[in-house]
DNA sequence: AATGAATGAGTGTTCATTCAT
DNA sequence: TATGAATGAACACTCATTCAT
């Protein structure tokens, strides 16, 4: 993944904004251009392609998605949640187009690798669960699987609801919350 | 909502069917007309325009999401649930296509039906969560809001992988599985 | 090689018109239907891409360049001559087009067809030469090669002078006069 | 005519070898600069215009079908069509591109400057050939111009099998031949 | 109820060319 | 000499929609 230079940094941003305010469907690059403020044919000496610029989202995707082990077991988990809400709250745009599951589905490549990108954390997830149920700090009586489902899709629906509030509710004090809420259920008593 | 007739039925599935396997950028009047096996003109005859063919579509969806209230308290949740994952599997495509949060986004009147639709279902289980806790069958110390998130977010992220999997495992047994795991942490001991 | 509808035919036909006038490079979807009179949305009714027009093109010259043996030998020979210009001037633009080798030369496979059409004859004139030489009406001295080479060159050189000078001389009679000529010569004494 | 600069040479070679393998509709600005190996804006720097360019191409046509004569008569005409086979060896690509008559059709002030070019001979040659039928060298009884045709046209249609062969059988050899051929068929006896 | 033919606006993309550096 | 960035016009093609039949 080679460096960006500032004008495509600047295409790739404003392609984000603009699918997440206005969907896919309005990602031309007639309105690319518009926001960028360049004729359309400009575009084609950053981006060979649209297709190419959709690549480039993918690839931020993947970067944005990347994740620093922070901690092991509970802490762990909490960690990476507290984590994955900080991002969020400093991209809302790019966060809103990342849970859009379906925003490449008519590319049958870049949405195979949309998918592997939203749900490549499970594996590191069902690590952190497996840790904590050694550790003692969540019963073994609750599957792995389900505490994943719970864990991650309590935290999909609050992201999406804080997307299409406008990003308006505090969501690191939600997400906080939440957090704690389940803790205290799934915790060892 | 009036009536639809068996051609309208049948642009409404196909549409769905189209937008669930090649996403709402492949929904055009030539691949609809195409996958029904008329002209483009006939279409016309039945819905006035593209437009109003969205607006069945969320009819639709609108009508699969209402609920009969078949309980009451821990076990209304439960039958809310299963009555959802019965319903869902009847009808995969157009599940697909409802879980997909961000397909109508560029009409902003669409899409703020959409999000009732998709939500509609908040109130009803946050007061059979609230039931059950007057039922001392689940425990006051976890917030309504978190038990709703965790219920549904949960119950959203695998219904979304079953879609992404092609519908190929079973989501009822999943679905059961995952409430009983659920259920077991939350109820009162 | 499906029948054309009239709509088709006139396409193809002023399609012909344009290349031969204009060059190839003239040959724009936007040139077409202006010449036909309808916007460039409407040829697409008629023909799915401007390559299947150039592919109805070059089935038009496939067409126009089979012949009907109308004679062996010597006869055959001339028959195939005269009846050669007789379709050149009832076709002039065709002609013109035909006769421009290098026309398809950026598609592979257009350009591989119209080399097999141009040159499709050469068996067919050898073997009349061959017949002329064993009927004792050409003499052995020459070789056939060549001679197909003199008789089809020359012929081919007429035509090219007769297009590109719009068509005004009488391609006919200078086409008696030229194989007279060459007939004298090659005819055994 | 001025002189050209090693970097005009180069552009014009390219052109030509453009033009001669993929067609006047890929000679673009941004092809040709590619295949020089710098960039569009640089060839600005050279020739002022595409059209420019195209000149030069013709210039160089001109030039390359200059003649010298080396010979009168039926000797001259060998002479004259034995060099230019080994021009046209030494010029392949070259020689591609000056016998696709149509080539600049859309310009028609270069299409007119191209047809001198080629038929420029004419002339020459038809002297040549009288004089041959005053050396008596050539029988009187058939007429110039009709020589001029199946000389020239059989010398034509042999360069352009060539050219479609991917120059790969020995012109001159072929040339010879033919030429032996047909001065059998023409010289008195 | 359906078709064939058409349209104006828009799609992604390429064209020759310009200009500041 | 050359480049990177830009442009307006054109490219082939698709869009939703209309209309006479």
């Amino acid at each position: 993944m080679a460096e960006l230079t500032e004008r495509q940094k600047e295409i790739i941003e404003k392609a984000i904004k603009i699918i997440a305010n206005d969907g896919i469907q309005n990602l031309t690059i007639k309105n690319l251009s518009k926001a960028i403020g360049v004729t359309e044919a400009a575009l084609y000496r950053h981006y060979e392609s649209k297709h190419s610029i959709m690549i480039a989202i993918l690839d931020l995707f993947e970067e944005f998605s990347r994740t620093a082990k922070t901690g092991s077991g509970l802490k762990g988990i909490e960690s990476f949640l507290m984590e994955r809400y900080d991002k969020f709250i400093k991209n809302p745009e790019l966060t809103k187009v990342m849970f859009s599951e379906a925003i490449f589905i008519n590319d049958k490549e870049l949405s195979k690798r949309m998918r592997l990108i939203i749900h490549g954390h499970r594996k590191e997830l069902e690590l952190l669960i497996d840790e904590a149920k050694s550790d003692n700090d969540i019963s073994n009586s609750i599957e792995t699987i389900s505490l994943f489902r719970m864990i991650i899709g309590s935290m999909r629906l609050l992201v999406i609801q804080w997307c299409f509030n406008n990003y308006e509710f505090d969501l690191k004090k939600e997400g906080k919350i939440l957090w704690n809420n389940i803790n205290n259920l799934i915790k060892t008593r």
